[in-house]
DNA sequence: GCGACAG
DNA sequence: ATCTTGTCGC
């Protein structure tokens, strides 16, 4: 049975998540902080990381989460984890990461415990970082929490801070030559948000690249144009790519929409994980979490019975902090 | 009623 | 985000 959607989140909610998207906001890094990110070729990555949450067609609340980890400057894929999950937040704009980070954490933290040797450098997340309402997108938030390098990368312009797609964007667009030209975004104060980035030639459309956390814009342009073999940066564009494939395999051979979400841990099949190990997460600790959970349920207004609603079950916070 | 709206 | 196979073009 395809579970019905959320509604939008009471105020009362959005405003809380304001407040820890403010408190967060005051970790966010946005300089080069490892030695590979200021040399000309990047010499010293090895590993690149992307995530992305694919949906199930009829169903708001279930969807694949998936990281995969690529060798660099090969691009070619060592790691992959696919899991299905159950959304417990609706999409509301400026508010992505409550819908999808917790789910991304967990599988960073899977990685961190079962394969550290695995672990990428540097993550590309699907959705903008510090070009964001209150400048501190799902990129960001993601970094915060894992502490790892974080690169957004938006497939459309985020109309933000005085940011437009009029007619004199379109034509800054069109003005950019090969791959890795790129113009800055600046926003309504003055500040650099972001970069269009046009990540190959003959590639229509730009790329709107932010900071996530722990790098300079100007390495992160650079990088992303590096992981391009098509229009999107073939992290995310693998981490998309089989995290439907899982799905379409997951619905084809079980038949009816019966998923069945963050569970069988058998279904999920890291590629390169050896046997052995327990499974549980055994999540460390929570410094910074907030009420997400709690607020969420407590004023979600209808939904009276454990029913088919949806809504329900807020992962642990995993905090990367030490 | 009209425009916005990351994924 | 998702609905969708083949088809036309470089």
């Amino acid at each position: 049975m395809a579970r019905k959607a959320a509604g939008r989140p009471p105020e009362e909610t959005l405003s809380l998540w304001k407040r820890e998207q403010a408190l967060l906001k005051t970790l966010v890094v946005d300089r080069d902080t490892e030695a590979w990110q200021r040399d000309p070729a990047f010499s010293g990555l090895q590993r690149v990381g992307g995530v992305d949450v694919s949906f199930v067609k009829g169903d708001s609340v279930s969807a694949c989460a998936s990281l995969v980890v690529l060798s660099y400057p090969e691009l070619e894929v060592m790691y992959e984890d696919c899991r299905m999950v159950s959304l417990t937040a609706p999409y509301v704009s400026g508010f992505l990461a409550f819908r999808e980070v917790p789910f991304l954490v967990d599988a960073v933290q899977q990685l961190r415990e079962k394969e550290p040797r695995l672990m990428p450098q540097v993550l590309f997340v699907d959705g903008n970082g510090v070009l964001h309402h209150r400048g501190f997108g799902v990129a960001c938030h993601l970094g915060v929490l894992t502490d790892l390098p974080c690169i957004g990368v938006a497939k459309k312009l985020l109309q933000v801070d005085g940011l437009e797609n009029n007619a004199l964007h379109k034509e800054k667009i069109r003005l950019l030559q090969g791959g890795g030209d790129s113009f800055p975004l600046m926003g309504g104060s003055g500040t650099v948000l972001g970069m269009a980035l046009k990540s190959h030639d003959h590639s229509t459309k730009p790329l709107y690249v932010s900071v996530g956390h722990k790098m300079s814009l100007e390495a992160a342009v650079r990088l992303t144009h590096g992981c391009c073999k098509f229009r999107i940066p073939e992290p995310v564009r693998q981490a998309d790519i089989r995290s439907r494939d899982y799905i379409r395999r997951t619905l084809g051979v079980q038949g009816a929409p019966a998923l069945r979400p963050e569970r069988s841990k058998k279904a999920q099949r890291p590629k390169a994980c050896p046997q052995g190990a327990s499974e549980e997460p055994a999540v460390s600790c929570c410094v910074l979490n907030c009420s997400v959970k709690s607020t969420w349920q407590r004023t979600e207004p209808t939904c009276p019975s454990p029913c088919e609603g949806a809504i329900l079950e807020v992962h642990p916070p995993a905090l990367a902090v030490i």
